[in-house]
DNA sequence: GTCAAACTTCGATGCCTGTCGTACGATGAG
DNA sequence: CTCATCGTACGACAGGCATCGAAGTTTGAC
């Protein structure tokens, strides 16, 4: 976990993840998360994170949705999350 | 920082040094911690962990006396230190 | 002065992983 | 049907890093 979170793409990830929320419907594609890398390194961090619980995928038509899973995430990890993203958002 | 708690032994370190406080005079040893790696590699998480900011170290005598930097740290990245030591025991 | 203990430094090694390009599969639009 | 779009799979490559052993350094003890 901490592990998949201290890869500099994948934070970018999930601090672009973080305001969509969890339920149904909502999340972000992909694509729309853009990032300075080619595709196929997109998927990879993406399958990481999924593989480390903190983000789940459905699909919508051709599109990818992620969403943060925030509350197992809390529940395990109490805080973490919370400030992982508050640090990373005061480092920009 | 991320980067250098998402070591397991790393982790170990950190966990293994929250007891002792941070002053003048505290602190554990290297050996103190003992991990089960060889020296050179104790002396290499060691290494990490002081560039990251994360512990400070000062000789006494022929001892090298670790901390944690709890302050300066819970001053960064409020939050996440606590979190990380609290989720790390919940998993042993 | 000698010796042991505590760390460090250095080089080597092997694995892990971040990155890419290319080729591929699936889905919706025209 | 055809095609573009979105994402995946696979192979390759480079760099990083955790680990080790051996040799060196510094300090305190006797």
């Amino acid at each position: 976990m901490l592990h998949a979170l201290s890869d500099p793409m994948r934070l970018r990830i999930v601090t672009a993840l973080d305001p969509h929320g969890e339920g149904e419907g909502l999340g972000a594609t992909c694509s729309e998360v853009d990032l300075p890398v080619s595709p196929s390194t997109v998927t990879h961090h993406f399958r990481v994170l999924r593989e480390a619980g903190v983000i789940n995928q459905c699909y919508r038509g051709t599109a990818k949705i992620n969403c943060l899973r925030r509350t197992d995430l809390d529940a395990l990890y109490p805080g973490l999350l919370d400030a992982v993203l508050a640090a990373a958002k005061r480092e920009l």
